[in-house]
DNA sequence: CTGAAAGCGCTTACAG
DNA sequence: CTGAAAGCGCTTACAG
């Protein structure tokens, strides 16, 4: 089965392609009576554009690329589900289609199939980008080539970018802080990969808040699943020192949780745990845990209006909108 | 700045548009010479192939669309996200670049931007369906138009379609019957949408295996959210005769085990919780979670190997592959 | 080993 | 209100 085509549309019903196109786009300068049997045609036929042909004519895809890093969806995490959720439903609702791809700042793949060479190849009007690394390749190839795209996290290379970001120093300071406030006196910092630039900034921000309350305090990267989470808090309660967890990532909790049990320790009363992202389950553990909110709903928002507004403008007026994290009080600090 | 194409090199090098195809695609018949010159021009360059172009000549895109169930997200749970990642990263060791849809069985959106549209119009050359419900309109479509699909879930409408499936109805079987066994005389289940066959067929089996043991029972569908599951536990406890919950999704077993709490009730001990998907997090839960796995890994794995077998032979012959559902015991019942 | 021509399905000026 | 021609960037026969 053919696919039917607009020159079958044209010859079928004895107009010429141009008018059988007007119609398809809505188009004035079309008799009603012409347009009607046109569309009647089309109907019968089931004929559909052609988006492929469509976009190469207008160089045009209405489609943005969504690049999360890949190692095999190890450091993609809930929030990354959350936050792509969000950008499908928005994206869609202004018209445009999404491709998802699993690539890293680290290395450029020369695959058909990566995203970065979709963008290359011109697949896509623009990107959202995910884990952005220092001196990440995406980046600087984007750039270079004046592709629209916004970063989700900050950008220390170049000044010219857009991004859409949380506060993070602030995240690592505000939770020290609250820690410190509440009269935990050792605490931990879990975070994710160190080439990230997200967690080296919660890092900092943590780092100063204890300094300054003098407080003892120690970090620990590369901690991206729950079962990772669970054995280092296992390692350290055997020190018995730490009496609080910073854990980046609700969903990691959970690993915390059941080893601070393990040991039998009390929530909040002996050990205290605080999140960051404030997902959606953190409600419902036992005891409901603190955690760290970073507004999912308009993060994406943001992100999107920016990157509209740059694929249309073509022009180059980078912002750079950074959100500001809330605490959220429940019961496990 | 304009993108460089292949006749550019062409110019470039002095040597014709073929030429510079056959090197390209790292054809034969090209002397070694003329070779090393051309890819020296491409990459000096940055020149890199328009797919756009290469797919409108070849009528192939390397591209599979994911349709996923919107009403925004809601019924789009963490099983769904488990799968997304399994199937992107799969798709994409073949070579294929995935698009992810949003978009329902029930009704057909004439926006470019649905998923649907793009598989009409050429953007795609095959489809993984989830989520399907009786009469899927995106079905009838697919079909009809011979675009190769699969359905992750049966169907029930046509006996010439692909699909992968959990054996759901076991699912519920050996679910009521572990509980009976476990000596729990009134079990409650817990589903999503009605709609959908995955739950149908759950209930189903669910129901079978409560009347064989003549053991009390009820079924409640339309249960999506974490929350909705908690308010229910609530409001089934009060009346005091529930002593098992059967929740399908474990993610919404976190709202089962709060309101149960907050009744002063132990786990499993007063009431059973058993979920379905065994989510990594499961094991984590307090008690950990007793649930009935699916094996995302193999479930993606058989739902791809077939997918492409489609496109490549494009001749019909559907096969349908039945996965067997498995308790995972821990600590809930 | 290399190339000129035709065409994939559409739209953009331009002409009438 | 309608249409013929050219072209988007590539590949597929075919010819030499």
């Amino acid at each position: 089965m053919k696919k039917v085509t607009i020159t079958d549309i044209a010859k079928l019903t004895g107009y010429s392609i141009k008018t059988v196109s007007r119609v398809i786009n809505n188009e004035p300068n079309v008799r009603e009576e012409t347009r009607r049997k046109i569309l009647r045609v089309i109907e019968e036929h089931n004929y559909s554009v052609n988006l492929l042909a469509k976009a190469l004519r207008n160089s045009e895809t209405r489609t943005v690329i969504l690049f999360i890093d890949r190692r095999r969806g190890k450091y993609w995490n809930e929030w990354h589900d959350l936050m792509l959720k969000s950008f499908m439903v928005k994206l869609k609702e202004r018209g445009y289609k999404v491709i998802i791809s699993p690539s890293s700042g680290e290395e450029m793949i020369n695959n058909d199939a990566d995203g970065f060479h979709l963008l290359k190849s011109g697949l896509a009007d623009g990107a959202i980008m995910f884990d952005v690394i220092s001196n990440d390749c995406r980046v600087n190839y984007l750039r270079a080539n004046n592709i629209p795209f916004v970063i989700i996290g900050k950008d220390k290379d170049f000044n010219d970018t857009a991004f859409v970001d949380l506060d993070n120093y602030l995240v690592g300071y505000i939770g020290a802080e609250y820690l410190i406030k509440k009269g935990y006196k050792n605490i931990v910092l879990f975070l994710g990969p160190k080439v990230f630039n997200v967690n080296r900034e919660r890092a900092k921000g943590f780092e100063d808040a204890c300094k300054k309350h003098n407080t003892a305090h120690s970090i620990y990267y590369g901690l991206s699943t729950i079962k990772e989470v669970y054995k280092m808090t296992h390692i350290l309660l055997e020190r018995a020192v730490v009496d609080s967890f910073f854990i980046s990532g609700d969903d990691k909790a959970l690993g915390a949780y059941r080893a601070i049990r393990e040991k039998a320790l009390k929530i909040p009363e002996n050990v205290a745990v605080l999140g960051i992202d404030n997902l959606p389950s953190s409600e419902y553990m036992y005891p409901p845990l603190t955690s760290i909110d970073q507004n999912v709903e308009k993060f994406s928002e943001k992100a999107v209006n920016l990157l509209i507004e740059m694929m249309h403008s073509k022009k180059k007026s980078p912002q750079r909108i950074i959100l500001t994290p809330k605490i959220v009080e429940r019961q496990s600090v």
